[in-house]
RNA sequence: GGCGGCAUAGCCAAGUGGUAAGGCCGAGGUCUGCAAAACCUCCAUCCGGCGGUUCAAAUCCGCCUGCCGCCUCCA
């Protein structure tokens, strides 16, 4: 374990906080993961690289770190979708979580210990609930049951609004006659129709609520008090307030320690919204730009501050995790053989350390990657040097980077952009040299092409077409 | 309406009492067959506005303005 104080931002506290895990050197994590009713936007991206670092992190520091994140696979979005395009809300579910994973695995973001299925854990849930109901932290009424918050006396300590001030800001919300209290929340749906999409419990055919998988799964998983739960800020409330009251409830006692919010990504200055326009999905970012730059994008602001996506913002991404990579790649480097005992706990590793350790501050440990850069490329002392480049790529590797990549670090789509651009670039040739009669050189290029596994195509007037052929 | 957050150079963004990190862009120079990279120099007397506290504030307090978020599904 390495000596260091990490303090994090508890929003429960609203204050930094010594960071103290209930039983060290273990830590609990658990993430809120998405909904799988669409390919996954940008925003995930944010949330997905923020814990994969943090997580990345305290590992390197010397916690046992034990991270869940959890896929909400039972959402009234999910059957709208399966409506939508005719396809089982189940198979939706699956085809959805496989392109998070995709992109996951593209944005080189670390696989979770568990990723617990909302599915995976009905019986679980039917059982929190009833325990509630025994409990009197929740009432059925017809095929419903709703958790009464007045049955919780700490209701609304996450979001630091009392119940009757929270109470004010529900002119909004139509009133359900059947709750007792308008902030009661669902713990069971029941269907409404018969061939509805539902699962059988003791109040009927019908789903869990959504803030009761957290609960249930985390029981299940962990039991005792988590260290640390995290997710996007604007889950504080309802979600993550009404999980505290139903889990809380539950087992008398403490939730999670920690909790820890990561802001939102806003596109044209406004958080992204279908109904806004401007939503981007992960795949469509990744044809703009690699995946690090995304990822030194997202690390170049504080975790909790908000993120204006821009393509001005990204380009500068790009530009500058080239620039580290490409310290890497012109200075000749080294593989760390035995010979020489390379030592990481330098000045660099330590103030590295010093930053990430105060709520996490990535900004500032980029600052000190491009120093190290700096001293790279300045560097005379062949040791010296190869401490340095091989300190900069272990350092990189924290925050999840690869910087010994090729240049780029380019993926497959935007290879193949480049690929396409340049058999048009030759045909562009072709067709000059066809034009001027010169069919030797535009039989070059076609040679040359069909050597490259490209056939090209004649047609009239000048035009053509090409494809790939093995 | 209730609650919370943010406001730092052309752009992005750290910095919570001691006199403005870092990145991108840009300018000039060294190097160079050309280009790229690298290196050197320059690029906020100032941190939304107005007051206050202090020897000292971007940093603390008050007021104002602007933007954003949550309160409805949301990372």
């Amino acid at each position: 374990m390495k000596d260091t104080k990490i303090t994090v931002y508890n929003s429960l506290s609203k204050e930094k906080e010594i960071f103290t895990p209930n039983n060290p050197p273990i830590i609990n994590i658990y993430t809120c993961g998405p909904t799988v009713y669409d390919h996954s936007h940008i925003g995930h991206s944010r949330s997905a690289i923020t814990w994969d670092f943090i997580v990345r992190f305290l590992r390197y520091v010397g916690y046992q770190v034990n991270w869940t994140r959890n896929i909400t696979d039972i959402d009234d979005k999910i059957i709208n979708k399966s409506k939508e395009i005719n396809i089982n809300p189940e198979k939706v579910a699956r085809i959805y979580t496989y392109s998070f994973h995709e992109d996951m695995i593209a944005l080189g973001v670390d696989w979770p210990d568990y990723e617990p299925r909302a599915t995976q854990y009905l019986p679980q849930m039917i059982d929190f609930i009833k325990g509630l109901i025994e409990k009197n932290h929740a009432y059925a009424i017809d095929s419903d049951v709703y958790f009464s918050i007045a049955s919780y006396s700490e209701y609304g300590k996450l979001k630091g609004q009392s119940i009757t001030e929270l109470e004010k800001g529900f002119g909004r919300i139509e009133p359900n006659p059947k709750k007792k209290h308008p902030l009661d929340f669902a713990l069971w749906k029941s269907i409404k129709t018969k061939d509805e999409y539902g699962f059988d419990s003791p109040w009927g055919k019908g789903r869990p609520g959504w803030h009761l998988e957290c609960s249930a799964m985390n029981y299940a998983l962990y039991e005792k008090c988590l260290d640390i739960h995290g997710g996007g800020d604007d889950l504080i409330f309802p979600h993550h307030e009404n999980e505290i009251a139903q889990s809380e409830a539950f087992t008398k006692s403490r939730f999670s320690k920690y909790w820890l919010h990561n802001g939102m990504i806003m596109v044209n200055g406004k958080k992204m919204a279908k109904s806004d326009g401007n939503f981007i999905t992960i795949k469509e970012a990744l044809k703009k730009s690699s995946p690090d730059a995304l990822r030194f994008f997202i690390l170049n602001s504080h975790y909790r501050m908000p993120l204006n996506y821009t393509e001005e913002g990204i380009t500068a991404a790009e530009n500058g995790i080239n620039r580290l990579k490409e310290t890497i790649l012109n200075t000749q480097l080294e593989p760390n053989n035995n010979y020489i005992n390379l030592n990481f706990e330098n000045e660099f590793t330590k103030e590295f350390i010093e930053v990430l350790s105060d709520d996490f501050n990535s900004p500032q440990a980029l600052s000190i990657l491009f120093k190290l850069a700096d001293k790279i490329n300045l560097e005379k002392d062949r040791n010296t040097k190869l401490e340095a480049q091989h300190t900069l790529i272990h350092l990189s590797k924290i925050l999840g980077f690869n910087i010994t990549n090729d240049i780029t670090g380019i993926n497959e789509t935007i290879k193949d952009r480049i690929f396409s651009n340049m058999i048009e670039s030759l045909m562009g040739w072709r067709t000059d040299f066809k034009s001027n009669k010169d069919y030797k050189n535009a039989d070059k290029i076609r040679e040359l092409l069909t050597q490259c596994k490209v056939e090209v195509k004649d047609l009239p007037n000048n035009d053509y077409k090409w494809h790939i052929k093995l």
